[in-house]
DNA sequence: GGACTATATCCGTAAAAATGGATATAGTCA
DNA sequence: TGACTATATCCATTTTTACGGATATAGTCC
Protein backbone atom coordinates (compact mmCIF):
# COMPACT_ATOMS: atom_id res chain seq x y z
CA UNK A 1 0.00 0.00 0.00
CA UNK A 2 3.45 2.11 0.10
CA UNK A 3 3.84 1.81 -3.02
CA UNK A 4 0.64 2.43 -4.50
CA UNK A 5 1.16 6.60 -2.58
CA UNK A 6 4.33 6.08 -3.49
CA UNK A 7 3.50 6.52 -6.99
CA UNK A 8 1.36 9.42 -6.02
CA UNK A 9 4.22 11.39 -4.72
CA UNK A 10 5.80 13.06 -7.37
CA UNK A 11 4.47 16.18 -9.28
CA UNK A 12 5.02 15.28 -13.01
CA UNK A 13 3.57 12.02 -12.17
CA UNK A 14 0.78 13.85 -10.77
CA UNK A 15 0.10 16.07 -13.91
CA UNK A 16 0.12 13.25 -15.83
CA UNK A 17 -2.60 11.39 -14.34
CA UNK A 18 -4.47 14.88 -14.24
CA UNK A 19 -4.02 15.13 -17.92
CA UNK A 20 -5.68 11.81 -18.29
CA UNK A 21 -8.23 11.82 -16.04
CA UNK A 22 -9.53 14.94 -18.49
CA UNK A 23 -7.81 13.57 -21.80
CA UNK A 24 -8.19 9.77 -22.09
CA UNK A 25 -5.57 8.50 -24.11
CA UNK A 26 -2.38 10.99 -24.96
CA UNK A 27 0.48 9.82 -26.89
CA UNK A 28 4.02 10.73 -25.38
CA UNK A 29 4.59 13.15 -27.46
CA UNK A 30 1.62 15.26 -26.35
CA UNK A 31 2.60 14.86 -22.80
CA UNK A 32 6.70 16.01 -23.55
CA UNK A 33 4.99 18.90 -25.38
CA UNK A 34 2.88 19.94 -22.38
CA UNK A 35 4.25 18.95 -19.25
CA UNK A 36 7.76 20.90 -21.26
CA UNK A 37 10.19 18.36 -19.76
CA UNK A 38 12.84 15.95 -21.32
CA UNK A 39 11.26 13.20 -23.25
CA UNK A 40 13.10 10.50 -20.46
CA UNK A 41 11.51 11.95 -17.82
CA UNK A 42 8.21 11.53 -19.23
CA UNK A 43 9.06 7.93 -20.72
CA UNK A 44 10.33 6.84 -17.15
CA UNK A 45 7.31 8.51 -15.20
CA UNK A 46 4.78 7.09 -17.59
CA UNK A 47 6.52 3.46 -16.81
CA UNK A 48 5.95 4.09 -12.88
CA UNK A 49 2.15 4.46 -13.32
CA UNK A 50 2.22 2.28 -15.72
CA UNK A 51 3.61 -0.51 -13.29
CA UNK A 52 1.85 0.59 -10.64
CA UNK A 53 -1.21 -0.33 -12.38
CA UNK A 54 -2.34 3.45 -12.70
CA UNK A 55 -2.03 3.67 -16.98
CA UNK A 56 -1.83 1.18 -19.64
CA UNK A 57 -0.68 1.76 -22.96
CA UNK A 58 -1.54 0.74 -26.50
CA UNK A 59 0.83 1.28 -29.38
CA UNK A 60 -0.36 2.93 -32.64
CA UNK A 61 2.26 2.94 -35.08
CA UNK A 62 5.22 5.03 -33.89
CA UNK A 63 2.58 6.56 -31.36
CA UNK A 64 2.06 4.73 -27.92
CA UNK A 65 -0.77 6.37 -26.19
CA UNK A 66 -1.23 6.01 -22.45
CA UNK A 67 -4.51 5.92 -20.51
CA UNK A 68 -5.47 5.58 -17.18
CA UNK A 69 -6.26 1.73 -16.74
CA UNK A 70 -10.20 0.53 -16.45
CA UNK A 71 -9.60 -1.74 -14.51
CA UNK A 72 -7.85 -0.35 -11.59
CA UNK A 73 -7.38 -1.72 -8.41
CA UNK A 74 -9.53 -1.63 -5.03
CA UNK A 75 -7.33 0.86 -3.70
CA UNK A 76 -7.28 2.67 -6.94
CA UNK A 77 -10.47 2.86 -7.97
CA UNK A 78 -11.51 5.24 -4.85
CA UNK A 79 -8.73 7.28 -4.99
CA UNK A 80 -9.53 8.48 -8.66
CA UNK A 81 -12.12 10.46 -7.34
CA UNK A 82 -10.42 12.18 -4.74
CA UNK A 83 -7.44 13.32 -7.62
CA UNK A 84 -9.93 14.10 -9.87
CA UNK A 85 -11.40 16.91 -7.19
CA UNK A 86 -8.59 17.81 -5.80
CA UNK A 87 -6.05 18.03 -8.39
CA UNK A 88 -7.64 19.25 -11.49
CA UNK A 89 -8.69 22.57 -9.81
CA UNK A 90 -4.69 23.30 -9.09
CA UNK A 91 -3.07 25.65 -11.31
CA UNK A 92 -0.84 23.56 -12.58
CA UNK A 93 -3.40 20.92 -14.04
CA UNK A 94 -4.57 24.21 -15.13
CA UNK A 95 -1.82 25.29 -16.91
CA UNK A 96 -1.02 21.54 -18.71
CA UNK A 97 -5.12 21.63 -20.12
CA UNK A 98 -4.91 24.86 -21.54
CA UNK A 99 -1.38 24.01 -22.91
CA UNK A 100 -2.38 20.55 -24.11
CA UNK A 101 -5.71 23.13 -25.52
CA UNK A 102 -3.29 24.87 -27.50
CA UNK A 103 -0.73 22.16 -29.20
CA UNK A 104 -1.06 21.89 -32.83
CA UNK A 105 -3.05 19.12 -33.68
CA UNK A 106 -2.99 17.02 -37.31
CA UNK A 107 -5.95 14.63 -36.51
CA UNK A 108 -4.99 13.09 -33.28
CA UNK A 109 -1.67 13.44 -33.65
CA UNK A 110 0.61 15.73 -32.76
CA UNK A 111 2.20 17.33 -36.36
CA UNK A 112 5.57 15.67 -36.57
CA UNK A 113 8.37 17.34 -36.17
CA UNK A 114 6.64 19.76 -34.11
CA UNK A 115 8.16 19.04 -30.94
CA UNK B 1 -0.62 17.48 -3.11
CA UNK B 2 2.56 14.94 -3.97
CA UNK B 3 3.45 15.81 0.03
CA UNK B 4 0.06 14.62 1.20
CA UNK B 5 0.93 11.49 -0.64
CA UNK B 6 4.47 11.61 0.39
CA UNK B 7 3.42 11.23 3.98
CA UNK B 8 1.48 7.85 3.09
CA UNK B 9 4.41 6.20 0.96
CA UNK B 10 6.45 5.17 4.20
CA UNK B 11 5.69 1.50 5.57
CA UNK B 12 6.29 2.63 9.54
CA UNK B 13 4.15 5.78 8.81
CA UNK B 14 1.14 3.73 8.07
CA UNK B 15 1.66 1.55 10.87
CA UNK B 16 1.67 4.25 12.92
CA UNK B 17 -1.71 5.41 10.99
CA UNK B 18 -3.51 2.20 11.26
CA UNK B 19 -2.81 2.06 15.02
CA UNK B 20 -4.01 5.30 15.92
CA UNK B 21 -7.32 4.52 13.45
CA UNK B 22 -7.96 1.99 16.12
CA UNK B 23 -6.38 3.42 19.52
CA UNK B 24 -7.39 6.83 19.02
CA UNK B 25 -4.43 8.16 21.50
CA UNK B 26 -1.10 6.24 22.45
CA UNK B 27 1.94 7.82 23.93
CA UNK B 28 5.25 7.11 21.84
CA UNK B 29 6.26 4.59 24.23
CA UNK B 30 4.14 2.59 23.02
CA UNK B 31 4.14 3.25 19.50
CA UNK B 32 7.82 2.47 20.15
CA UNK B 33 6.67 -1.36 21.56
CA UNK B 34 4.42 -2.31 19.15
CA UNK B 35 6.38 -1.43 16.22
CA UNK B 36 9.45 -3.03 17.47
CA UNK B 37 11.53 0.20 16.25
CA UNK B 38 13.99 2.41 17.71
CA UNK B 39 12.55 5.48 19.77
CA UNK B 40 14.15 7.78 17.16
CA UNK B 41 12.86 6.60 14.69
CA UNK B 42 9.16 6.24 15.61
CA UNK B 43 9.63 9.86 16.94
CA UNK B 44 10.97 10.99 13.70
CA UNK B 45 8.27 9.52 12.01
CA UNK B 46 5.33 10.63 14.07
CA UNK B 47 7.07 14.18 13.39
CA UNK B 48 6.36 13.98 9.87
CA UNK B 49 3.01 12.32 10.23
CA UNK B 50 2.04 15.57 12.67
CA UNK B 51 3.85 18.22 10.19
CA UNK B 52 1.59 16.61 7.17
CA UNK B 53 -1.47 17.08 9.36
CA UNK B 54 -2.28 13.52 10.47
CA UNK B 55 -1.99 13.53 13.80
CA UNK B 56 -1.90 16.30 16.94
CA UNK B 57 0.04 15.59 20.04
CA UNK B 58 -0.79 16.37 23.94
CA UNK B 59 1.83 16.05 26.37
CA UNK B 60 0.33 14.14 29.54
CA UNK B 61 3.35 14.28 32.48
CA UNK B 62 6.51 13.07 30.27
CA UNK B 63 4.29 11.50 28.27
CA UNK B 64 3.78 12.92 25.20
CA UNK B 65 0.00 11.08 23.40
CA UNK B 66 -0.43 11.04 19.50
CA UNK B 67 -3.94 10.91 18.02
CA UNK B 68 -5.23 11.72 14.72
CA UNK B 69 -5.83 15.38 14.50
CA UNK B 70 -9.65 15.96 14.44
CA UNK B 71 -9.28 18.35 11.97
CA UNK B 72 -7.91 17.01 8.95
CA UNK B 73 -7.53 18.62 5.57
CA UNK B 74 -10.10 18.15 2.91
CA UNK B 75 -8.35 15.65 1.38
CA UNK B 76 -7.23 13.52 4.36
CA UNK B 77 -10.93 13.27 5.61
CA UNK B 78 -11.07 11.46 1.84
CA UNK B 79 -8.51 9.29 2.56
CA UNK B 80 -9.14 8.11 5.91
CA UNK B 81 -11.83 5.74 5.02
CA UNK B 82 -9.64 4.67 2.57
CA UNK B 83 -7.11 3.62 4.70
CA UNK B 84 -9.41 2.68 7.69
CA UNK B 85 -10.65 -0.03 4.85
CA UNK B 86 -7.56 -1.17 2.96
CA UNK B 87 -4.62 -0.29 6.20
CA UNK B 88 -6.49 -2.13 8.61
CA UNK B 89 -7.15 -5.62 6.58
CA UNK B 90 -3.34 -5.98 6.19
CA UNK B 91 -1.41 -8.90 8.03
CA UNK B 92 1.16 -5.80 9.26
CA UNK B 93 -1.98 -4.14 11.00
CA UNK B 94 -3.55 -7.17 12.57
CA UNK B 95 0.17 -8.00 14.15
CA UNK B 96 0.67 -4.68 15.31
CA UNK B 97 -2.81 -4.23 16.68
CA UNK B 98 -2.29 -7.58 18.58
CA UNK B 99 0.91 -6.90 19.85
CA UNK B 100 -0.72 -3.57 21.50
CA UNK B 101 -3.21 -5.52 22.99
CA UNK B 102 -0.89 -7.87 25.01
CA UNK B 103 1.03 -4.86 26.41
CA UNK B 104 1.93 -4.79 30.18
CA UNK B 105 -0.18 -1.98 31.07
CA UNK B 106 -0.93 0.14 34.25
CA UNK B 107 -4.16 2.54 33.67
CA UNK B 108 -3.47 3.96 30.39
CA UNK B 109 0.41 3.66 30.72
CA UNK B 110 2.90 1.28 29.78
CA UNK B 111 4.66 0.20 32.84
CA UNK B 112 7.68 2.19 33.28
CA UNK B 113 10.81 0.70 32.43
CA UNK B 114 9.37 -2.20 30.63
CA UNK B 115 10.53 -0.95 27.33
C1' DG C 1 19.48 19.62 43.36
C1' DG C 2 20.08 14.89 41.47
C1' DA C 3 18.59 10.59 39.42
C1' DC C 4 15.55 8.87 36.25
C1' DT C 5 12.33 8.53 32.27
C1' DA C 6 10.11 9.87 27.88
C1' DT C 7 10.67 12.21 23.79
C1' DA C 8 12.78 15.11 20.20
C1' DT C 9 16.57 16.37 17.63
C1' DC C 10 21.25 15.93 15.75
C1' DC C 11 24.44 13.95 12.66
C1' DG C 12 27.04 10.91 9.83
C1' DT C 13 25.91 7.17 6.81
C1' DA C 14 23.25 4.33 3.77
C1' DA C 15 19.52 3.51 0.65
C1' DA C 16 16.21 5.05 -2.71
C1' DA C 17 14.54 8.04 -6.42
C1' DA C 18 14.80 11.42 -9.78
C1' DT C 19 17.37 13.63 -13.38
C1' DG C 20 18.59 14.09 -18.30
C1' DG C 21 21.77 13.22 -21.99
C1' DA C 22 23.07 9.24 -24.73
C1' DT C 23 21.95 5.07 -26.77
C1' DA C 24 18.96 1.26 -28.18
C1' DT C 25 14.62 -0.38 -30.15
C1' DA C 26 11.06 -0.40 -33.25
C1' DG C 27 7.84 1.40 -36.48
C1' DT C 28 7.10 4.23 -40.99
C1' DC C 29 7.89 5.82 -45.37
C1' DA C 30 10.34 6.36 -49.60
C1' DT D 1 17.69 -0.88 -47.62
C1' DG D 2 18.22 3.63 -45.49
C1' DA D 3 16.60 7.87 -43.34
C1' DC D 4 13.64 9.37 -39.98
C1' DT D 5 10.58 9.52 -35.85
C1' DA D 6 8.68 8.04 -31.38
C1' DT D 7 9.61 5.79 -27.33
C1' DA D 8 12.11 3.04 -23.88
C1' DT D 9 16.10 2.07 -21.48
C1' DC D 10 20.82 2.89 -19.80
C1' DC D 11 24.02 5.10 -16.90
C1' DA D 12 26.44 8.38 -14.16
C1' DT D 13 25.20 11.96 -11.12
C1' DT D 14 22.50 14.45 -7.86
C1' DT D 15 18.78 14.89 -4.65
C1' DT D 16 15.93 13.09 -1.29
C1' DT D 17 14.81 10.16 2.38
C1' DA D 18 15.48 6.87 5.98
C1' DC D 19 18.22 5.05 9.52
C1' DG D 20 19.69 4.65 14.35
C1' DG D 21 23.03 5.67 17.90
C1' DA D 22 24.18 9.66 20.56
C1' DT D 23 22.87 13.76 22.63
C1' DA D 24 19.70 17.37 24.23
C1' DT D 25 15.37 18.70 26.39
C1' DA D 26 11.95 18.45 29.65
C1' DG D 27 9.05 16.44 33.05
C1' DT D 28 8.71 13.58 37.56
C1' DC D 29 9.93 12.00 41.92
C1' DC D 30 12.85 11.75 45.90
Amino acid sequence: MALLFQSLDDVTRLRILALLLEEEDLCVCYLVAVLQLPQSTVSRQLGVLKSAGWLKDRREGVWIHYSINRSLGAIQQFLVPVLRTFLLGTETARGDLERLKNLPREGGAVLPGTR
